[in-house]
DNA sequence: CAGTATCCAGACCGATACTG
DNA sequence: CAGTATCGGTCTGGATACTG
């Protein structure tokens, strides 16, 4: 699940934009610059598929979904926040 | 960097065998039915040029290389099982 | 606006052969 | 035995177009 999750270059982005409120798809494809929707779909279908996000359909017009962590997730990101600060206290100090 | 290491599939594998003493080239390939020299090689470089393991280099013949995680090394796995233990939890309770 | 299907290019993996 | 170079197949990502 790991190699799946991580096996893309945007998974991390995406997790980050979910935490940071970014939880709707069209916002998050404008945020990030090459990232396409249909990428995009793949790595949300996923992570909810494994538990990580939630998704909100909002049966509104013009439709709204929203993406937000599990609790599973939540614990999932802070992991991974710990292996960065590991990393960024290895190379940078 | 994280994208790097997990981006192949065989990261963990290689990070597991390492800390199961399985440190030597020959070993692993040996261990990991499909993994092949080369990408086995691939992924011990970059393991190292992140410092997340060190080679030791033994002048003998035949020739004889060790792979041991950094202390860097050992938090990361660390972190990962860590992962891996959240995720177990999750799908097994 | 969200999501899907199709097409194409590029990257990666895996096998083989070779050097030290 | 360790490591590198090359070549070919496959799989994935990225762009576009379309549907609900």
């Amino acid at each position: 699940m790991l190699e799946d999750v991580l096996g893309c270059k945007w998974s991390l982005h995406v997790l980050q934009l979910v935490r940071s409120g970014i939880c709707r798809p069209g916002a998050m494809e404008r945020a990030v610059p090459g990232l396409t929707a249909k990428v995009l779909n793949e790595r949300l279908v996923k992570l909810v598929r494994f538990g990580v996000l939630d998704k909100a359909v909002f049966a509104e017009v013009p439709p709204r979904v929203e993406y937000r962590l599990t609790a599973f997730g939540e614990s999932f990101v802070g992991l991974l926040d710990q292996i960065a600060a590991l990393e960024s206290q290895r190379s940078g100090a």
